[in-house]
DNA sequence: CGCGATTTGTGCACGCCTTCACAAGCGCCT
DNA sequence: AGGCGCTTGTGAAGGCGTGCACAAATCGCG
């Protein structure tokens, strides 16, 4: 379970084993998933003075229930105290441990589009400990352009400068026709975890770690909200929207 | 997995309209989820000409367990044709009809920073049935600069324009300490769902969806995993703790 | 008209996740 | 020192989601 670091360790501390990892235990995907939310909670509020939070308090800065919190937090071992609560900034160090945070990682983005601009610029990377060490594009006219500091290259660099800069994470930000090509390129230069922003399904080995983030598919799901709350609507005391009444009316 | 949905202060119904529809069964959220993507691939495929897909097809295109696929789509009825498959344009429109994009949803953007201009030219919206109607901003910097064929407002006149425009959905993409306030005055204007940007916890009634993109969180989960293979492999002499001092050893 | 090939729809079992409820542990106060 | 209140850590139960495996349904063909 959680390895050892952390005074506990029972008697014995076997000569280091060479290579002393960490060997996870399996954490479930639902608590990684968590994670960093509870770490950017922790944040805000060690930047908010207390030392240490209770489970209810940071469940509550991080909108889950309290027992969740504890149950996944004992996941990683047992850094709180009975009667008082979690060590802010052990917890912290903690989690960005488990997370792998404490080793800065580099990361590049392909696609500078758009979206690729807003996040060559976005501040929130490096606050986490993430890097952008590199910009690729296809189009000519984007090769060399100067973005945050950093120059745009063809991708067909990525190859060589990904290996270079020891590049594990690669985001994914070109129209989906060219995301499939653009993984395999990834994929091919070593890199085994990828953020993909294109509409689309990737294929890729068993190895490598794929996250997709589609605007469209968030704002489907609160269609169907919407759609399911306006079938409900019985008796209300509204009065806000009286506008184009309500056209949905269907009846298959 | 539904994102937050708390509740503060159910108070007043704002924006609720009358109407009689569908009453839907519980779809399971899980299955909502995945609509949307099989709706992405049933467009890809109907482009394709063929006229009917199986459920293995049409779940390799998508990127899921065909008998996952099955039983989702039996859960809004039965579109399928033993023996034979999946008409794809019934299918497509059965989905839509669903989710609710037989009406096109209006759409309101607050925060035209780096990516609310990304978002803003966005083409993803208009082809799935979204249309951004309105964009607000609080830096008068902003106000009445024009993007993509609207002028940005000021937020001020977010409560006026949202009742006018009977617009349901709200896409926040500002800083996340404006967050909030943004989603206040969202909530006010009677926008009963929210696509939230910032990194950030929102507090809302019962009867607003909030979804939340938020791509620090994506990334540590893939660094989570770069981690957790890193040490599976059995070499780097990485040292298990986190650097930082533990004055709190605990323990004993 | 019946048979075999094919594919859907689903009963069922299993595992993961969530949530409750409470014992164990800890610090503080008397 | 002992008791008390507070908070963690976790056993157990229930719910949800997944995937297998198969019966039922449909088509095409001889
Ligand atoms: N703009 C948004 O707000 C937004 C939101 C969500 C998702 N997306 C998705 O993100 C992706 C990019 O969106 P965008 O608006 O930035 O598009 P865009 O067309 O503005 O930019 C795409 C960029 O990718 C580059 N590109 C094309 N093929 C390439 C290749 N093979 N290798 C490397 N680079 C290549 C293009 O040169 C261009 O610079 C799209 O898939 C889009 O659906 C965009
Ligand atoms: N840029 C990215 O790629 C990216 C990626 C993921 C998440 N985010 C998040 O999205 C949000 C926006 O990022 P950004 O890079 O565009 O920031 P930004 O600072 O460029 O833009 C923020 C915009 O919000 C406006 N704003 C501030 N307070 C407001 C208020 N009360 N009402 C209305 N508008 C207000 C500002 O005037 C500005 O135009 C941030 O929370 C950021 O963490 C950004």
């Amino acid at each position: 379970m959680s390895q050892q670091r952390h005074g506990v360790t029972p008697g014995n501390a076997p000569g280091d084993r060479a290579g002393a990892v960490p060997a996870f235990p399996d954490l479930p995907e639902a608590t990684i998933a968590r994670l960093p939310e509870y770490l950017r909670a922790l944040h805000n509020l060690g930047d908010s003075g207390s030392d240490t939070i209770s489970s209810e308090g940071l469940a509550a800065a991080a909108g889950v229930n309290s027992a969740k919190l504890r149950k996944d937090l004992s996941h990683l071992g047992s850094y709180g105290t009975r009667g008082v609560g979690y060590d802010v900034t052990l917890l912290i160090e903690q989690i960005e441990y488990v997370l792998g945070l404490d080793q800065r990682r580099a990361v590049c983005l392909v696609g500078l589009g758009n979206l690729g601009h807003a996040l060559a610029g976005y501040d929130g990377f490096a606050s986490r400990g993430f890097k952008i060490v590199a910009l690729f594009d296809a189009d000519e006219a984007k090769v060399g352009e100067q973005i945050q500091g950093l120059t745009v290259r063809h991708i067909e660099e990525l190859g060589r400068v990904a290996v270079e800069e020891n590049i594990a994470i690669g985001v994914i930000a070109t129209p989906a026709r060219a995301a499939q090509a653009v993984a395999d390129v990834l994929v091919d230069a070593g890199v085994t975890s990828i953020l993909n922003f294109a509409p689309c399904v990737l294929s890729v080995p068993a190895n490598v770690d794929v996250r997709k983030v589609d605007l469209a598919i968030e704002l489907q799901i609160l269609s169907f909200h919407e759609h399911r709350k306006a079938s409900l609507t019985a008796l209300p005391g509204g009065r806000s929207a009286p506008a184009a009444g309500n056209q949905e009316a269907v009846g298959s």
